[in-house]
DNA sequence: ATGAAAGCGCTAACAT
DNA sequence: ATGTTAGCGCTTTCAT
């Protein structure tokens, strides 16, 4: 049947298994294996990019040269050099960064893990990072953990695989394990948590002034004469739930008011999950006269409903949420909030970390907040007399 | 002074130029160049990551065989393999995916070149780009490039350079030439426009409903009594401030209303635009009685503006706008739009670049495009008798 | 079934 | 000032 490509037999030759899913062939007489290679892949022959030995080539000189003169190493002629930067150009040269991060261990590369850009803190931080890094000499490689922490720990998985010399990480929703984080501390690769840190592990972090921000937006509550004051968390086993719910106990017994069970609600903090919680509180035959979400957006969402059932706001209940955007901004009653400077977060995480870079992770961890700001707004602002 | 570490003499010592930035020396008397290391660099010695070879050393066998056995190749036993597999588990082995890109010439990497991840309409797309992305095995790179050409272009450079194997683009407000896309063609690298697309280029897009879109906002208003549509556009040389300005004035002719230059107004679509375009309106002799903002976020500060004026919405003036968020959900009155699917965009951006990648740019480009939704609401929705 | 060797594109040490 | 060589970690021929 299949003539031998070496000895032009036929009878010698059999089948001998598969190689890279082609059949490969034996031919007993001559001792020779083979694949028959289809062709039509050799013409496919892609446009390859300019190297440095194309360069080389072009000039007759060596690549270690054409690699000096582009790198503006000192000892290279001037001459030369001229010549090979307009070689470079005639022939459109670009360097392949694989080859020099290879090289060089270094990939200029940091790798970014958030949970969710469509929540506006992580996309002006993720914004915030990306033109530091621009202007700092680095790339940003970001993955969407959506979420979920088995994808959260696949894009940490990646993001080492790819070598990328550092990571900024805020943890998904459902996170618990830390193993992974573990691990790219073990291979001394530098990381900053920030936003949704993990507490369990001794890591740089960056974060809001989760407790003062709860506190002061409580606080402000009773000022304003709440005395029944709900709160929407997060998940119970966020760090950052735990902390701004310690925020919102202390206010309380700062004015000695009494934590009520009933007022503490945890969530998912998903879209249109403030409408059920609002139900929640609603239906309690004591219903809050104030409410605070740690999500501006459920806090919103709150609201609508409120005006649905044609409650007062601010005056039969409150409102006021944690972190601001447009829409709280716009909004109408426009919502009380503590700014948290998402930019602001973004820029000190990425600096932490190149720092760690640079000093080859020798630094000692510190966790650095960052001051927020209360704004009030109509959403909370009674008319006091 | 200096004594030559390799004939311990001083005397013929001299310096002789720099090195990585370090003092080079050279020895008369032995012929000998040397450079004195200061010794604190060797201990750094990074917790540098298990290679195959390790792995091989480990076992006695070669890389070879350790590379096979990693990447299930047939020809190996399964006695070797499990010893293999078993190695990398308890060396705690991660493949260098910079190596295996750089052998293979594939990085599995798409690029991504957006303006602005703030706006809500990129960080929907981007968001399910990345989905797609890790359920069919690539990595993301994105680079922001922050509405500016110069940026977009060094972000072109930077993902041509780490390899990447396609492109996907879509342009910032000032891109207004295009020889950058043209040298990614140039190399043959895949690359798809989507929604700010470059029409004077011939790539694979996908595209909205532009013109449809627009054509069915500015009837609908037509449809709810308005006679005077103002029209709030992008920048002018922008692609769909001109398709979306032809719908507009298709409809216009339709219904037989004759297009008043005063009407149109280009912008920069910046947050807040839409208070400076709203003035220029409400101080014409014969001000608009509906608004159509291609952003929807000016379309909503538009009505901040009119509702301070006490002007009635949508009675006295009605307001449309392209591209729906939760904003234009919630806003009071909530806002009429024609809604463009960002999701969808984004999966046919990637799919059609994934299949391109596939079919080494073999295929024809096409131009895709995504149906959209009027979804009318209270901004423009009149009580008709 | 396995090993040896070449090579992806680049840089850096070592010569000269 | 420039060429030669080795090596970054991996895959893939080729040989056995």
């Amino acid at each position: 049947m299949q003539k031998c490509v070496k000895c032009n037999s036929v009878d010698g030759v059999i089948k001998s298994g598969f190689l890279r899913g082609k059949q490969r062939f034996y031919c007993k007489l001559c001792h020779f294996n083979f694949i028959l290679e289809n062709d039509d892949a050799k013409p496919t022959q892609k446009a390859t990019q300019t190297t440095i030995v194309d360069l080389a080539k072009h000039l007759g000189i060596a690549p270690s040269t054409v690699s000096r003169a582009l790198n503006g190493k000192s000892d290279i002629s001037p001459f030369t050099r001229k010549a090979v930067v307009q070689a470079a150009i005639d022939l459109d040269y670009r360097p392949n960064l694989l080859a020099q991060s290879l090289n060089k261990g270094k990939t200029n590369t940091i790798g970014v893990v958030i949970p969710n850009v469509e929540l506006p803190f992580f996309a002006t931080a993720l914004a915030r990072m990306q033109q530091i890094a621009v202007d700092t000499g680095y790339r940003i490689m970001v993955c969407h953990s959506s979420e979920s922490q088995a994808i959260e720990i696949l894009n940490t998985e990646t993001l080492i695989s790819c070598r990328v010399d550092g990571l900024l990480i805020s943890h998904s929703k459902e996170t618990t394990s830390f193993d992974h984080i573990r691990y790219v501390l073990a291979k001394d690769v530098p990381i900053v948590h920030f936003d949704r840190v993990c507490n369990e592990l001794d890591t740089p972090k960056v974060i809001h002034e989760d407790f003062k921000g709860s506190f002061d937006l409580v606080e402000h509550l009773i000022l304003q004469g709440c005395r029944k004051i709900g709160i929407m968390l997060g998940p119970e086993k966020f760090y950052i739930s735990q902390i701004r719910l310690e925020g919102y106990k202390a206010a309380l017994n700062k004015h000695g008011i009494k934590v009520n069970e009933q007022y503490i609600v945890y969530s998912e903090m998903n879209k249109n999950d403030g409408i059920r919680v609002f139900e929640y509180f609603i239906n309690l035959p004591e219903p809050p006269d104030g409410v605070f979400a740690m999500l501006s957006r459920n806090a919103i969402e709150m609201m609508v409903e409120a005006k649905k059932r044609q409650i007062k706001i601010p005056d039969e209940m409150a409102f006021v949420g944690f972190g601001d955007d447009t829409l709280c901004e716009l909004f109408e009653p426009s919502l009380t909030v503590f700014h948290h400077f998402p930019t602001k977060v973004g820029e000190a995480a990425i600096n932490l970390l190149i720092e760690n870079i640079d000093k080859k992770n020798m630094l000692p961890s510190c966790t650095k907040s960052i001051p927020g700001e209360l704004i009030v707004r109509n959403s909370s602002l009674r008319v006091l007399k």
